[in-house]
RNA sequence: GGGCCGUUAGCUCAGCUGGUAGAGCAGCUGACUCUUAAUCAGCGGGUCGGAGGUUCGAAUCCUCCACGGCUCACCA
């Protein structure tokens, strides 16, 4: 935080500060219970003419932030907002008498908790006239303007807790990420899951392919890594006899930032014993379409200018159809020369020393990602980018495995989890030559996991759901730092 | 890391080919007992992101730096 001189501004709410505190008022100290909250009162009130508050003479607490304040000279209106909404509350020096002058101290910004009755305006308005108010934190520091708010993005992300008071939208996209998360949570649990908590300070970093962030243990003196995937751990629970089991958390990549990217993000994966990725596919439509119709009450959602429907079934294709059907000629699919030609003359800057899968991989991304807009499934890639994945039974170059795409993002990653120890070696052992070779992202042998599965694991399905893009596209929500509270920044700059 | 764009009052923004900084809101003072972006009168508020340079003169032109946005690269 920078430190310099105070501001104007925040001397004068200081000296009200001082001018409540000489009046014997804490405006830190108080204490208030609350009877309803805005919302609540809209709800139970909100249908009731005027004659019917005159008459009834109906008493309601509540405690907010005054986010606006109209002076008349002896009386006042202000809005009040707690974190339902907001109301308008009214003063009058009538009924306040002298603690009515209090109100010269009152900042927008304050906290404070009222008591009054509920009338109506000559306008209709409902509203509360307040009996008796309280201070229950003053404000230092100005809040944005009343109706441009808060635009600055990098303001936003900084104080969140500002845009957070100012830009109704952005609570609304938090509560709604919060349902998300909750409704992921209770179909999995009806569907006879048991949440777990694997470690995320990890000796090997395994289960995904990517960089991941170094730290360090002093006592026991060794580098650990922040995890990049719990896959692993989860398996080994599978090995311990749990048959359907899921985790949500962070995983944390040491990789660039974008709207797509944040380097601490939140992942759910989910486990199933004596399932394939077949299973899997459909468990995935039911769990998308019963989150998205519990929010929305329907399987559509908006995004950006697009409608996505979440109506079972989804779109199923194999990597290599959908490279056919995006212009890829069949050649460039089985032949290295041909593809190396093809990413080329395309414009995709590929390593010579990369396999044909590799490449494949690549133009997969240029070509056809962007065009999955509705829910698709691709399915069946090539074993050698997937080294966790269970040989698809057919044909052992590939895997059984899919990725679901929507709006042109990689939303879920899931395979029939390969359960052979002694393959799992051999591409643990493929994987590290690749290592050698200065892939740095390449897996690392874990020896322990290895001896899981010579223990035994089931057969199974695992996937794995980045929380964060599903949010962005249930809340329309363009950029991965709109559905993270506080997204990974450099350091604000000391003035 | 590359490219493009941005950074001016607490907030939202103007500021032309260089002539020494403006508005609205917020704030302060005053008026006003039903307002809705209340209104009316008056007042204060700036290291123009930072550092250099060009120039008689820089918010404006140039260079470097910082931070951010978009994008590319990267990205299981």
């Amino acid at each position: 935080m920078q430190e310099k001189p105070l501001s104007e501004l925040i001397q004068q709410r200081i000296k009200k500060l001082e001018n409540l505190k000489n009046l014997g008022i804490e405006p830190y100290n108080g204490v208030f219970e609350p009877s309803t909250s805005t919302e609540e009162i809209f709800q139970r009130y909100g249908g009731f003419n005027r004659d019917y508050f005159e008459s009834e003479n109906i008493s309601v607490c509540i405690a907010g932030r005054v986010i606006l304040f109209r002076d008349f000279g002896k009386t006042c209106f202000a809005h009040l907002q707690d974190f339902t909404g907001k109301i308008q509350i009214y003063f009058r020096k009538d009924i306040l008498q002298d603690k009515f002058s209090l109100l010269k101290n009152l900042d927008i910004g304050d906290i404070v908790g009222v008591s009054g009755r509920l009338f109506r305006t000559k306008t209709d308005e409902l509203t509360v006239e307040v009996q008796d108010f309280v201070f229950l934190s003053k404000s230092l520091r100005p809040l944005p303007e009343k109706w441009h708010g808060l635009k600055d993005i990098e303001a936003r992300y900084r104080q969140r807790y500002v845009d957070l008071i100012v830009n109704p939208s952005v609570k609304e996209t938090f509560i709604k990420r919060q349902k998300i998360i909750k409704y992921m949570r209770e179909f999995l649990e009806n569907e006879g899951f048991i949440e777990v908590e694997t470690p995320m300070m990890h000796l090997i970093a395994g289960g995904a392919r990517a960089k991941p962030f170094k730290t360090y243990h002093e006592a026991l003196d060794m580098e650990l890594y922040l995890r990049i995937a719990p896959e692993l751990y989860l398996k080994r629970l599978l090995v311990g006899g749990f048959e359907r089991v899921f985790e949500i958390g962070k995983n944390f990549r040491n990789e660039g930032i974008s709207t797509k990217h944040n380097p601490e993000f939140t992942m759910i994966e989910f486990y199933v014993a004596y399932k394939d990725y077949h299973w899997l596919m459909s468990f995935t439509e039911r769990l998308l379409s019963y989150i998205v119709e519990k929010l929305y009450g329907q399987f559509k959602v908006k995004f950006g200018d697009t409608l996505i429907d979440f109506t079972p079934p989804y779109k199923r294709i194999t990597m290599y159809d959908a490279l056919i059907q995006n212009g890829v000629p069949e050649e460039a699919i089985k032949d290295w020369d041909e593809a190396y030609k093809f990413a080329k003359d395309m414009g995709i800057e590929i390593s010579k020393d990369s396999s044909l899968s590799r490449i494949l991989d690549e133009i997969f991304k240029e070509k056809v990602e962007p065009k999955l807009i509705q829910p698709t499934f691709v399915i069946d890639y090539p074993v050698e980018l997937s080294p966790l994945a269970k040989r698809k039974r057919e044909n052992p170059e590939l895997v059984e495995r899919f990725e679901l795409f929507i709006a042109g993002r990689e939303i879920a990653n899931a395979f029939s989890e390969l359960n052979d120890p002694i393959d799992q070696k051999e591409r643990f052992l493929k994987q590290l030559e690749e290592r050698m070779k200065g892939d740095e992202e390449a897996n690392e042998m874990d020896e322990d996991f290895i001896r899981a599965l010579e223990i035994g694991m089931p057969p199974a399905a695992g996937e794995g759901i980045g929380v964060d893009r599903l949010v962005m596209i249930l809340t329309d929500n363009q950029s991965i730092r709109d559905v993270i509270l506080f997204p990974l920044l450099r350091p604000e700059q000391t003035k």
